[in-house]
DNA sequence: TGTAGCACGCTACAAATGTAGCAGCTGAGT
DNA sequence: ACTCAGCTGCTACATTTGTAGCGTGCTACA
């Protein structure tokens, strides 16, 4: 789990999730204090021992990217998120995620309805 | 920002933040491989030394909790995992979490729209 | 075809982290 | 008053992290 790495490393991972495949130079750029590729490269090493990352031979030099999935990574990092902050309740994280959004587009707004209504419809079916 | 911790120290904040108020013994005993009270009175004073938790005297002993708001932390965790996991868009997020969500209250349902109307008259009133 | 980049993998090392041992203080029971 | 139990703050120390310096190999191009 991503919670058990420490700051640099998980800056590092953090910053493959947000952006995809890195190269070393620019993720030494993107990172803050703009450590020198040397370090950087520890630490990738380092992450593609615990299995943390991956690597590919691209042209300009070798190309990062985590080991976990986008999705299993987003719902992993979603729970424990909301078991420490929300109490477990996701309504409650979404309620938060929705009062703090400046503006939102209209179709997002109607996806969510759509996702409430389905979500009333599962729970009707499910069971009581 | 917790972001910064070391991995110990992260899980003993988490936990203060899912729990509230607890003394050294309660928090040696919910860490994983129950490491001694020695230990984690270490890694709290560091902890209170940088700012992350503010201590009370107990009855039973020094009480600790989280010195950032909960309601901070949670908008500043929120944030930073909309960011790094869903390219910036709360309402991404916020689907996600209905999508992984077993069961919703009813009640909990009905908030969810009521945010959502109001999301919705409050995007008409600010502009376009 | 020499040489100026790059990018890479070691090696090294200071600082931070994780953990525990120990001696002292305080309150309750005998 | 004596002692035991529970907590506390140091001190110490092995391991892990964070960072950089070097020497090497491979292009590209003067």
């Amino acid at each position: 789990m991503l919670k058990k790495l420490p700051p640099r490393e998980r800056e590092i991972v953090d910053l493959l999730y947000e952006r995809g495949d890195l190269t070393v130079a620019e993720i030494s750029g993107a990172l803050t204090g703009q450590p020198s590729g040397s370090a950087v490269r520890t630490m990738l090493s380092r992450l593609e021992q615990k299995g943390f990352v991956r690597r590919t031979d691209g042209a300009k030099g070798h190309l990062y990217r985590p080991a976990v999935a986008d999705s299993q990574a987003r719902t992993t990092a979603l729970k424990e998120l909301v078991r420490v902050f929300f109490g477990g309740s996701p309504a409650g994280a979404a309620t938060a995620l929705l009062g703090m959004t400046e503006r939102l587009e209209e179709t997002e707004l109607d996806e969510l309805e759509a996702l409430i209504a389905q979500a009333r419809s599962d729970r009707h079916k499910g069971s009581e």
